[in-house]
DNA sequence: ACAGACTTGGAGCGACCACTCAAAATCCGT
DNA sequence: ACGGATTTTGAGTGGTCGCTCCAAGTCTGT
């Protein structure tokens, strides 16, 4: 499937419209239909290029699970301010509809079981990334306290993320900036600063 | 509209299934036959009761968005703790469905309008009363500072309530114990206390 | 330029969707 | 215990769902 160049470029234009729809509208509006209909394609051109529609909005979901946890640049010396600013950049820049998407991902989580577990490692592994930054801040910091601030820092960026896609005017950026970094650091108000690192 | 016994029992029937339905399965298996199948009840008797699916749909997510925040007991006496004890109780107690919907809100808020505006209000809400009893525990704290923290516990715990959902074996109770309750206090480990106040 | 492989649109399929309706059963003030 | 109001059932409606199929069009190695 997919051996021609039309075919994959038809089969790019597909997994755009989907995500999209998905970052517009929803699982719920996710239809053949309107998927099909925003790539400007037939619905036997998807059945050439997909099982199904379920397969084509896995690929979107596990793209959206992925992609907010890219691979490390530098995945021994990034600093939680790094995290923190690359989620900013993840949900505010080229991936926006990404980032909806995966603002989405902790519904879906609690009735689609198969969803779950990808969830869940990926959520594993961004806390830990996390909580070695902050080890690697202050080496005296032992683990189950780092990771408990690494879980309290990613809700608070998620709770963050869903104010900044529902009010356009919101200042992700500010109110990233001002949280506390590391366990024992205090808040900021984030009518400080704009852009301070 | 339901104006005898039998009529009122069956529309609490009807809202329960919903209530379970929403909460097991998730908006998008919602259907029609899936809760009155569950009511036990035939199409015909949920549409004298109900203008629509979307009715008795709303008329739960509108009770999920509320039950979260319930009236103020002590309104101008309550502690963080206090009203981190209400979410514990809220998330494990005999509200534990509605609380499932309740996780699902915000994904549902970012693709559909009409349900956003309410919760962003009952958001508001929230973090308001919080930022309140923090200002109250330390009256030097500046506004900002206190509802950055509110929005910062608010996003924790409601991480903390989804692993809850996913993992039966997750000790909510401890983890939202060893949250920071004010700004500039240390998470702690939750391996600590278990029951500890 | 040919030909086999791939891609395309869209009519059509059975299944399921939300919803209606009228006849039968039940309720409850009198 | 009567009788008008309410409730209940379930077959039926039109519409949309995901998906199939195939004739026609396009691609690309030769």
């Amino acid at each position: 499937m997919a051996r021609y160049r039309v075919g994959i470029e038809t089969r790019e234009r597909i997994l755009d419209a989907t995500r999209q729809v998905l970052g517009d509208q929803g699982l719920e509006s996710a239809t053949l239909k309107a998927i099909t209909d925003r790539a400007g394609v037939g619905a036997g051109s998807f059945y050439n290029l997909f099982e199904s529609k379920e397969a084509a909005i896995w690929e979107v979901l596990a793209e959206a699970i992925t992609a907010v946890d890219p691979d490390p640049d530098g995945h021994g010396s990034e600093t939680v301010d790094d995290l923190v600013t690359a989620f900013v950049a993840f949900v505010t820049g080229e991936t926006a509809t990404l980032a909806r998407i995966h603002l989405q991902l902790a519904g879906m989580a609690l009735t689609a079981p198969d969803v779950a577990a990808p969830i869940a490692r990926s959520h594993a592994r961004r806390v830990d990334r996390f909580q070695a930054a902050m080890r690697r801040h202050d080496p005296e910091l032992d683990q189950a306290t780092a990771v408990a601030h690494a879980e309290l820092l990613l809700g608070a960026l998620t709770g963050l993320a869903i104010r900044n896609a529902m009010d356009p005017d919101f200042d992700l950026a500010a109110h990233a900036a001002a949280l506390p970094r590391h366990p024992g650091d205090r808040a900021s108000s984030p009518l400080a600063g704009r852009t301070g690192s």
